[in-house]
DNA sequence: CCACACTGTAACCGCTTTGTCACCGGCGGA
DNA sequence: TCCGCCGGTGACAAAGCGGTTACAGTGTGG
């Protein structure tokens, strides 16, 4: 599930990020409005989080412009008391508004809560190189190959390594990202989980050449 | 369109009457959480404005057993500050939270795209494939077999399912959509649920063709 | 009052998923 | 060399989940 977060504060854009990531969604970052745009077309998000002042184009134009091409959930936030804003916003066909400061809670709780009402447990599947992976179904495909189906850690696994694919992911953040928390010394976990998805996707189990051993952690290659 | 507005404070709810009314809606007034829900039921309202705070019968509650019955959209208000509150209404299926104080343009706009998102649903499909489902008169026909007739919960989720067919819905989605409340916990139901279907849609309850177990949840499959 | 339909609850079975343990082999440092 | 660490592997037990049967409570209509 893709999360476009369009904020020219970087701190709060990262917060963001982080927080969605936690709770298992895709992050994609924008920092303008030009961007957001661009970034909306190329991802196609199935979810849009918009402040409303940034450079470029406001929050409202990027709503504008992602509304006469989409129905796509968007959530616009502003800061505080400027009413104004509100109406214009929903207006737009904005579909929820959050003045700052919030809470991260409460922004997961209204994004979980669009997401429900947009009825998008499924959608679009995920891919890099020749991994996509199709997170309402629970199952990958790798290449031509047939779907094979996962298991909900095996899919989180997956879906973490494949958001950061060709780059290492450390055993503690795996373990933070699919368990919630763990104490790291629990890598047998990490271990036996990466062990069954390596028989599910690998062609040679013994000689991993998609999800390799990296430096403290593990990599998904894509060529 | 008739709005139901439910708060014990009795010049916040002429406010948010006078204003809606202006507006051109129907406004109808309770105090209290008992004659809220009483009155829903006797007026069929479409939008509901709940206040969290009221005597007998709390806005969490009166929620609860609206959602119990139908879908109609529901906003909750609360006083400033209480995350907590956010985070159960909108866990509850409330659609839409505004927190105290609020201005009453604020208010309009919010119900206004309430209104606008719930009639774009309204406008779903009853029927997929070879399955038709007639709300009116309680009955599914699959194909040109006869109409079967269905019980107020498996009307409900059969139409959850139909909203979504082809696509996988989660059993979370569907505990609150068909029962309104619930924890996700209460798996049980929903499985006797599912298995009563069956038995009256599926030629080979043993061997589901229509309603399949899915990722997480069930699906409808429409060839 | 009884019969019936509807809903909720409990118990059981079989399969899958997940957590845990034991062991192996390579590698680097004492 | 010996030892400990680490990742990989196989085996097993515990927990979870879906399907099913059975039964109890409730409300309705005859």
């Amino acid at each position: 599930m893709k999360v476009l977060i369009a904020d020219d504060d970087a701190d709060l854009r990262e917060l963001i990020a982080f927080t969605l990531a936690q709770a298992g969604y895709l992050a994609i970052k924008a920092a303008d409005g030009p961007s957001a745009v661009r970034r909306f077309a190329e991802e196609s998000a199935d979810l849009v989080v918009l402040d409303v002042n940034m450079p470029g184009l406001s929050g409202f134009q990027v709503c504008e412009a992602i509304r006469a091409r989409s129905r796509v959930p968007v959530m616009m936030l502003t800061v505080r008391g400027e009413e104004e804003d509100l109406v214009r916003a929903l207006g737009l066909g904005a579909d929820d508004y959050l003045t700052k400061p919030f809470s991260p809670r409460t922004l997961l709780a209204r994004i979980q809560a669009l997401m429900r009402r947009a009825g998008m447990e499924s959608s679009a599947p995920l891919a890099a190189g020749r991994v996509s992976l199709d997170l309402g179904e629970h199952t990958v495909r790798i290449g031509s190959a047939e779907p094979v189906r996962l298991t909900k850690l095996e899919l989180r696994l997956l879906q973490m390594l494949l958001a950061h694919a060709g780059r290492a992911v450390s055993s503690d953040r795996l373990l933070v990202q699919v368990w919630g928390h763990r104490s790291s010394g629990d890598r047998q976990l990490l271990k036996q989980l990466v062990h069954r998805l390596r028989q599910k996707i690998e062609p040679d189990p013994a000689a991993p050449a998609l999800l390799r051993t990296a430096a403290a952690g593990y990599k998904l290659v894509v060529e």
